[in-house]
RNA sequence: GCGGGGGUUGCCAAGUGGUUAAAGGCGCAGGGCUUAGGACCCUGUCACGAAGGUGUUCGCGGGUUCGACUCCCGCCUCCCGCACCA
């Protein structure tokens, strides 16, 4: 017995992770078996694993070595993620030793000081975090085949990397177009979320600028209703702002200072030509482009120079602020611009018919909210509740012509596409909420990028083939799919390149870096190839014609040989890997990556492999949380996984992590809870180790009935854990598998069972091996074969299922549970205990019922008939209606369950058992033949539920 | 706003039409282990109850059904994603 005497963490897990490494146990060849690929996303290097990698890390490896020891040759293999900009930036700012991240790096990521200091540069980032990691992970006993680690700034995986956009460049899924991005003029450079000091919630919407004529100058007006330029009565101009003529592209624009700055930064050509005020331009009239009317400029206050245009086109009908705007010029003298006509038979134009409003929603709604004026701040709330409703419940009426008819909801993009077309509108980018500061202060602005590189990923045919690959993939949770689908749906064109940060250059357009999402999509292929890489193999030449034919089977191994320098041998058994080991048969990730990352990963697959290499399943969970708060990488609360590791242990941390939540929900890491399942696994260990030292335990002995109730519920237990794992379900897994057996172990136990206990611990400390692998290790040099991460997982057999012991343990453990409520209820010493199993004639009328019971149902008077016409129940004719009664009415949760056992004999042969666990001497009689009865308790007998008398 | 997922007994959390007052864990209480124990074992933990019972519960309000935590409708409420960023 090497066995420690008590529990140590520490020792048992250092030994077998340096076994583990020394034996090369997780380093599988293509052999006959099955084989599983398991890939899990790679993690940023930016920073130390934390908790939530913890899980999805210990998920996979949970799966892996549950299909390792299910007989499959398992590949779990990992690689580091380093392309983009976060590092580079990160190096910047601690070379600079910016006080904030100094902190973070410091505190919560747990980096001595000198340490951080020397990590000035994205080389030495990339190589400390590498390390950081693969030694997290090791220290958690993750069975990773680290032959085939690499990072994605590796040159051989760049080469992989040109390969692939080669590929998607022929197949025309890489593009050039131009797209709108939050920019900041200080910085010169797009603006990512975390740099935002105000406005985080700000979306780019894009509304319609239309192009309203004076002459040959152009008044522009944003609206994000462009089908109510059929109502336009007039525009609006704020006279005591300042507006700029300017030419753009070819035309002459007139509109707000502000919009003229941020008309700059898009892809139009602006050049300044001269001011000219507000006041200059009302009175003034314009064309409407769509329906060629005449309307007047008249002055409004609420127009804000800084939103859209600075003009604002009336639609008094469908626009509160705009019917508000003219009521409040009714009674006024405009005369100061010229305008002498009464603004009263400006007629208002109704477009849209909606349910709950008449002719003039916009009018309704002001007096609903009884709005006074256009400075009234419930005028917004007006405008946003006729914008809801119109757009939901509205459609368009006659007087819009071609677009009679059609939902308002419908209409937007139509509309906007045909003006487009028509030269009418240009669209403008807006933000949704202003201002926007970038982290340096300045206010951020959309700026439109052009000739940026774009994956095509709106295109069609190819979102049609993602779909079918969905439809032919398992989605673990499978509520999950439809999040898949609507987000292919959602999906549009994605910028792929950039110019700032590590990764691999377009092999075509060297000034651009591919983007980092982008080069993360195929390469679960790539670890086949990286064993070799790193194993030595000639790098230096690896032109597209090796990856064809290593991936696409093009071409021939010797040509490969002679073109890359690399032996033919070589080159042949890297493309027969490949093609053992492809496709992915199985991807966990957290929820995070659903709409990024998963989505890309099938996008590139479906582009470039054939329909029999795209993956097999995708399993997604969630987050942990500590204490209930959402864990944060920049702000805390962070647990990183060495921490958790070095405090509770690595079973203790996989257990808690894996068996506290399922799926998507979220696991709160709480230290009280922690702190119980380091508890739970001792008391694991020390129940193996008592039962491994007991030598009075007789293997062979014959099967006592406890025995085989214990045999029992063990292989019930299998049986769920390993459907429950066959889901991906680890907590249900360990529900069975090590809390509910622990249960049963303690019942059998304390029924005086013994000579089984080997037997259960073997399956059971191998049904825990996935999940808590170096307790069980050591545990099993004790008592097995091998290395119990290679050996067979318990196998579920339906001949241990033995329902009638079950049944008479359930008899005994119901009836030791009602003589215990009644001695608690009447609070009496019990000096005897009767028991009265159920009389014949009662199993014959239960019987009888479950026969005659239909849907349900059951004609009380067909089974008084039938009963009736048993002699042996007619006997007791005094009796059979109650019971008959009692029966008909629980007609449809009668269940067969207690006819299977014979109640008078398992009731005796456990008096003994009884008498010590009530603490008074039990005697058992049948009903059929009371001994003693003084209060006729024994009537009350049925079958499952004797009768009791406590004297 | 759009899309997805939730709201269960002190806490975490199972549970998709009847075997559910509702698994399991934690916490708490009582008892045992007869030196102690934050170790282990047993019992209890919605309320009431001197015979195994009864009553009231699963966000709120309706409905379907012999029967609903479970199905349908409406409402309230919480969480996540909405991008060019890993």
């Amino acid at each position: 017995m090497n066995l420690l005497e008590s529990y140590s963490a520490k020792e048992i897990e250092a030994k077998w992770q340096k076994i583990w490494e020394e034996n090369a146990v997780f380093q599988p060849e293509p052999d006959s078996r099955r084989k599983f690929f398991l890939t899990i996303p790679y993690p940023y290097l930016n920073g130390n694993l934390h908790a939530g990698h913890t899980r999805t890390f210990t998920i996979g490896d949970a799966v892996a070595r549950f299909k390792r020891m299910r007989g499959y040759n398992v590949l779990f293999p990992m690689a580091f993620h380093a392309t983009g900009t976060p590092i580079v930036g990160l190096s910047e700012l601690i070379a600079n030793k910016d006080p904030l991240i100094w902190n973070v790096y410091t505190k919560l990521h747990g980096i001595p000081e000198e340490e951080l200091s020397s990590l000035n540069t994205p080389e030495k980032i990339v190589h400390y975090f590498r390390r950081s990691a693969k030694l997290a992970m090791q220290s958690i006993g993750y069975s990773i085949d680290w032959r085939r680690e690499f990072t994605t700034t590796d040159p051989a995986y760049s080469k992989f990397i040109e390969w692939q956009y080669g590929i998607l460049r022929r197949l025309n899924y890489v593009v050039k177009g131009s797209h709108p991005v939050r920019w900041c003029p200080h910085d010169k450079n797009p603006v990512e979320d975390h740099d935002i000091l105000k406005g985080e919630d700000a979306t780019i919407m894009d509304f319609a600028l239309i192009k309203f004529k004076m002459g040959d100058k152009v008044l522009p007006c944003a609206t994000l209703r462009p089908e109510t330029l059929f109502g336009v009565t007039n525009l609006w101009l704020n006279p005591t702002v300042n507006y700029v003529v300017a030419r753009v592209n070819d035309e002459t624009w007139i509109v707000s200072r502000e919009a003229c700055e941020k008309l700059t930064f898009t892809d139009r050509n602006v050049s300044f030509v001269s001011e000219i005020s507000g006041a200059e331009l009302i009175g003034k009239t314009v064309t409407n482009p769509l329906t060629g009317t005449e309307v007047l400029i008249l002055p409004a206050d609420f127009v804000d120079p800084d939103n859209g245009s600075g003009i604002v086109m009336s639609v008094p009908a469908h626009a509160p602020y705009d019917f508000l705007a003219l009521r409040d010029l009714y009674d006024k003298d405009l005369s100061e611009f010229g305008i002498t006509a009464d603004l009263r038979a400006i007629k208002f134009i109704s477009l849209i018919e909606s349910p709950g409003y008449g002719e003039l929603p916009a009018v309704e709604a002001v007096d609903e909210l009884k709005v006074k004026d256009q400075n009234d701040p419930k005028a917004e709330e007006a405008t946003k509740m006729v914008y809801r409703r119109e757009f939901h419940g509205g459609v368009l009426k006659a007087n819009t012509g071609r677009y009679a008819g059609i939902a308002v909801s419908k209409i937007k993009d139509v509309l906007l596409a045909d003006l487009i077309e028509q030269g009418i509108a240009e669209i403008f980018y807006e933000f949704s909420e202003t201002p926007v500061i970038c982290r340096c202060g300045t206010r951020c602005v959309i700026m439109m990028v052009r000739d940026q590189w774009f994956l095509e990923y709106s295109d069609p045919e190819w979102k049609a083939r993602v779909l079918k690959c969905l439809s032919k993939m398992e989605i673990i949770p499978e509520e999950f799919r439809v999040e898949f689908e609507n987000k292919v749906d959602w999906l549009k064109d994605k910028a792929c390149a950039r110019r700032k940060g590590l990764g691999t250059h377009l092999p075509w357009d060297k000034e651009w870096l591919i983007e980092s999402l982008g080069d993360s999509t195929i390469y679960m292929a790539y670890y086949i190839l990286a064993k070799y890489v790193n194993a030595g193999m000639k790098i230096d030449r690896l032109p597209p014609e090796f990856f064809e034919y290593i991936f696409m089977n093009n071409g021939r191994a010797e040509d490969v040989a002679s073109l890359t320098g690399i032996p033919q041998e070589t080159v042949q058994q890297i493309h027969d890997d490949f093609a053992y080991w492809y496709p992915v048969d199985l991807r966990t990730s957290g929820k995070d990556l659903v709409a990024n990352h998963l989505l890309f990963f099938l996008y590139h697959h479906v582009a470039i492999f054939p329909e029999s290499l795209w993956p097999k399943a995708i399993a997604v969970n969630g987050f942990v949380s500590l204490e209930g708060q959402k864990m944060s990488k920049s702000k805390g609360p962070l647990l990183t996984l060495r921490q958790a590791v070095a405090e509770n242990g690595a079973d203790v941390t996989r257990l808690y992590i894996l068996g506290n939540a399922e799926y998507t929900q979220d696991v709160d890491w709480r230290n009280d809870g922690v702190v119980s399942t380091r508890g739970q696994l001792e008391r694991f260990y020390n129940l193996a180790r008592e039962i491994l030292t007991d030598s009075s335990i007789e293997e062979s002995a014959p099967l006592s009935l406890i025995d085989r109730w214990m045999l029992s519920r063990l292989h019930r237990r299998i049986a769920e854990a390993t459907e429950a794992m066959e889901n991906i379900q680890t907590r249900r897994a360990l529900q069975s598998a090590f809390y509910l057996l622990y249960n049963d172990l303690r019942w059998y136990q304390r029924r005086g069972g013994k000579n089984q206990l080997r037997r259960v611990l073997s399956a059971w400390v191998r049904l825990m091996a996935p999940f808590t692998p170096h307790v069980c290790e050591e545990l099993w040099a004790e008592m097995g074969e091998g290395y119990v991460s290679l050996a067979e997982w318990p196998a579920a057999d339906a001949a241990f299922i033995d329902e009638e012991a079950e049944r008479a343990e359930k008899l005994l453990e119901e009836t030791l549970k009602d003589v215990e409520e009644i001695v608690k209820v009447t609070k009496a010493q019990p000096k005897k205990i009767i028991l009265y199993t159920t009389p014949a004639w009662k199993r014959a009328v239960l019987e009888m019922a479950l026969a005659l019971a239909k849907g349900g149902k059951l004609d009380m008077g067909a089974l008084m008939k039938e009963a009736m016409a048993s002699p042996a129940v007619a006997a007791h004719k005094k009796d059979v209606p109650k019971y008959a009664q009692k029966l008909a009415k629980a007609a449809h949760s009668l269940s067969a369950e207690a006819l299977g056992l014979d109640e008078f004999q398992t009731l005796c042969r456990e008096k003994e058992y009884l008498a010590k666990a009530l603490g008074a001497p039990v005697e058992v009689y049948s009903a059929d033949e009371p001994g003693a009865d003084p209060k006729g308790k024994s009537s009350q007998a049925e079958p499952g539920r004797p009768a009791i008398w406590i004297e």
